[in-house]
DNA sequence: TCCATATATATCGTATTGCGATATACTAAA
DNA sequence: TTTAGTATATCGCAATACGATATATATGGA
């Protein structure tokens, strides 16, 4: 069975350090802002939704990678919060469609702003630790060059 | 102020979209490994510390991103487990050292070479997502040439 | 038409997980 | 040796997602 190195583990170490501080810093500015981790996610999930896909509540579910019932739970705090509302859908009764409010879309405006600025500042670090991840260990896409082979290598002897 | 375009919008979603399927296929096998998330990670981060950084609690609490007494409860439930054991520090006795033991090495083994397997056969469409969420909106650094910088602004008239 | 089955959403109780407040052990400096 | 500072630990709480279950609507035969 195939094993990693240490160079791996430090790669996928400084990869999950790297998600944890941008979702540390998303907490810290979303709570920051009166809302839930969960729910600026689940207002962005709308905004950002394809326009020929329909904001029901499973679809939501899917893009949050939670079940329906956990996104009806976000939902309803969303929507007692004021940030979204439901609408029954016309061709299909069983559907709930969400939609953003004015507030809901001004709060998300302000935050999805932020995290893009973040983004842009953090981003190279994201990329050059999850290249490193993608790279060590398994040959599965052969090097450009024998050269830049042997570096990526010689950390393990 | 700055304002985002759909496009930016829609980058952010697709790029927390992919971030979450990661996680979500990070859950999913830590706990048919019988850990809880915070576990492997935790482990994770033991493993892949540089050579001179000692493995303290506050220091793993700092790549965790959560607050020392997080993670010494992380730690006493990895301790019962038989994940990991703690030593004293032999200068500093105030200091707890957190070491990996046989086991634990094993399961973390096992575990980060399905994370290793995962970003390298989804790690693209992750870098792809960032890339856009970089790319998109503000206008930081120069684009390499007048065409791309018209084809970038290009979705939102 | 009516029934069986499938699908979409909702409710409720529960377990997990990180936090704030606070405590204890040790170090360092006056 | 006080006093202040740092590292770790304990406890109760709040949030978040889940499993089990319920209700409404849709759909495809008999």
């Amino acid at each position: 069975m195939k094993k990693l190195t240490l160079s791996d583990y430090q790669a996928l170490a400084e990869f999950r350090y790297q998600i944890r501080r941008f979702l540390h810093f998303s907490e810290e500015v979303v709570k920051q802002a009166g809302l839930e981790r969960g729910q600026y996610q689940l207002m962005l999930a709308i905004k950002g939704l394809p326009a020929d896909v329909r904001p029901r509540i499973g679809e939501l579910a899917h893009r949050m990678q939670i079940r329906h019932h956990s996104a009806v739970e976000l939902v309803n705090r969303l929507e007692a919060g004021g940030y979204v509302h439901r609408s029954r859908a016309e061709d299909d009764r069983r559907e709930v469609l969400v939609a953003l409010t004015p507030k809901g879309d001004k709060v998300l405006s302000e935050l999805a702003l932020h995290h893009h600025d973040e983004l842009r500042s953090s981003g190279p670090e994201l990329v050059t630790a999850l290249r490193r991840v993608m790279r060590e260990g398994g040959e599965v896409s052969p090097p450009r060059s024998a050269d830049s082979a042997k570096k990526e290598t010689s950390n393990h002897p």
